[in-house]
DNA sequence: TAGTATATGTAAAAGTTTACAATTGTTTTT
DNA sequence: AAAAACAATTGTAAACTTTTACATATACTA
């Protein structure tokens, strides 16, 4: 049997295709008895609307492009939770994209021209400056987008965003730490290129100036994200002549793999090593000893980038746009994995 | 600046849109000189296609729709993993559809209708044999689509799947924890309603018949697949005037809450209570201790039912389907969670 | 019955691809 | 070297399916 389209419908109700069209599209404008017949007539030949084409003829599709680094990713998956509740709750469905590399720029701009078929992206991606630009300004179709999660540099950045202070939030882990009594205190950051980690790293870096305490460049290495990269990172940490009291991780990611080779190394937690994370994914709770982090409001961040994101599409091209920057608070979580360093 | 379209392009270079269309298509049918025209004409105006008219036009859209139970899910993720990069090297991208519920059913089917922008759909969601009648057959647009992970009952299943024989791997675990010595063996399955783990909870049981060890009713509970649900569960296990041995769990997510919830209750693991998850996640090797659990291909699971999809999306309607089921090997991966009960 | 409000129909429009026709360029034949 | 035959390139116009502005027809009110 062929394609059933509205036309076969109409032809049965006995009506045109208009009105079978409004039936389906704001029933109120069709009288009941009219409507009923057309019912009877959809429901009879299985009839539903070609979405393409309706999405087409409308210039709306109302979904909303996520680029998400790494699917997997445990906070990010709650922050997309919250932006699926809301996405969902306004009528928008979500198109998925995981930004396997690190940076958005312009070879991926190609790909994401599939974002004719959506209303707007949200960037929870690491964004590089230059991807930015393409995206934002030079292309003459606006594409509504907002980034979650991350700051540019203002003078770069043109795209609105909802962000915890992360430079603040991880001077306030690294201070938990210096309260502590550590004084050797280790960094794991991701990719080096991340701006995600880059103002988590300054906010380390701050905590350590104002505490006077001295950064040797070997106590910054590079975890990728990733468990194996930490892992990696906390073995060469451990092998340094003088190695740190304390390892502050860039996520809790990071902060498990780093956990999981310090057992491996026969040294406890927190007692021989204390250990943050960042993030405070469900599994910060349940790894042993629980994590130390920050906790993000992952959802919440998610439901603000869409109301946001909407508000975007919604926007004209030629309004003023709303205040740029969206600032959501963080909070220290002290579980298990940090104490005093040993003879403090 | 106006919306840029393959007309303005067409009068720049001094062509016709067919011949731009052509450039951008199939370049080798135009002249080299006639394509360089366009080509600067191009850059020149930053045109990019329309891709949703496009897509509409062609009848495809080179978009694979994925049905997924929680984005999070790391194992899920893993299969995500391969799905993803197959789907790429074809070409393909993808719309991820979290199913927050447990069944697609004829509610989630309009839902679904918006996979009028997809060309296929992977389930690796639960999957309610209703839903997957009106799906399939009921139909008369035919939507290709391939279920992974999971095998419905033969007689109502008309799609192909991609999975591990559940049954056997769960009779294997079980069998492994029996061969330690243990007689008092629990079970914590997903949803009641999930066929995912129906089948792992019928090989629990087929290993425990074949050993002649006597189920208890409270011995099987349920976890929801997550770790919240995993730990409740365990606590009420371990409340029973005679508790399990040892607990085996239907994936590894709640493995880890079983994990955790011991260590809170002061049980050691092994020594006091052994746990076998399932899924083989990346958290299992990191979780303390590591988890005994079955290993399942799941980037290959991915790998192939992308394959099977771009079958039938290929294949006509009219074309005999290739076999059905496709079985890949799993394997049962000790680690150190499991042990011999005291005393044995 | 006229006048108004409501319901329906007609036809254009959305931006691209592509079958087919027309043109240009190239080779072969005389 | 010119004509004929053929191949390669380009153009014209239809098609894809729906929504919606506008026009027309019907039902309702005074």
């Amino acid at each position: 049997m062929a394609e059933v389209l509205i036309n076969d419908v109409a032809k049965l109700a006995g009506v045109s295709i208009a009105t079978v069209s409004r039936c389906i599209n704001s029933p109120h404008q069709v009288r009941p008895r009219t409507r009923e017949k057309v019912e009877k007539a959809i429901a009879a030949t299985n009839y539903s609307p070609n979405t393409l084409a309706r999405d087409f003829r409308r210039g709306k599709t109302k979904m909303i492009m996520v680029v998400i680094p790494g699917v997997g990713d445990p906070f990010f998956t709650l922050v997309m939770k919250g932006i699926r509740r809301t996405a969902s709750s306004e009528g928008y469905s979500l198109l998925i994209h995981e930004n396997v590399g690190n940076n958005i720029n312009a070879d991926k701009i190609n790909e994401l021209m599939v974002s004719k078929h959506a209303d707007g992206i949200i960037l929870l991606a690491s964004v590089s400056p230059f991807g930015t630009e393409l995206l934002s300004s030079g292309n003459d179709r606006r594409i509504p987008m907002v980034i979650g999660c991350e700051l540019l540099s203002p003078e770069l950045n043109t795209l609105p965003n909802i962000h915890i202070d992360n430079t603040a939030a991880a001077a306030e882990a690294t201070q938990h730490l210096i309260e502590l009594g550590h004084r050797r205190i280790a960094f794991i950051c991701g990719d080096r290129d991340s701006l995600l980690t880059a103002d988590r790293q300054a906010g380390y870096q701050l905590a350590m100036q104002r505490a006077k305490l001295h950064m040797f460049d070997e106590w910054i290495r590079e975890g990728g994200m990733s468990i194996d990269g930490a892992r990696r990172a906390t073995k060469e940490l451990l092998a340094l002549p003088n190695p740190p009291t304390a390892i502050f991780c860039a996520n809790d990611e990071m902060a498990l793999g780093c956990l999981h080779e310090l057992r491996s190394l026969n040294k406890s937690v927190p007692e021989d090593i204390s250990v943050v994370g960042f993030d405070n994914t469900r599994y910060a709770e349940v790894s042993s000893p629980p994590l130390t982090t920050i906790h993000q409001p992952a959802e919440t961040i998610g439901e603000r980038t869409v109301h946001r994101l909407i508000d975007e599409i919604g926007r004209n091209a030629s309004e003023p746009k709303e205040s740029m920057y969206e600032t959501v608070p963080y909070e220290l979580v002290v579980r298990q994995s940090t104490a005093k360093p040993r003879g403090a």
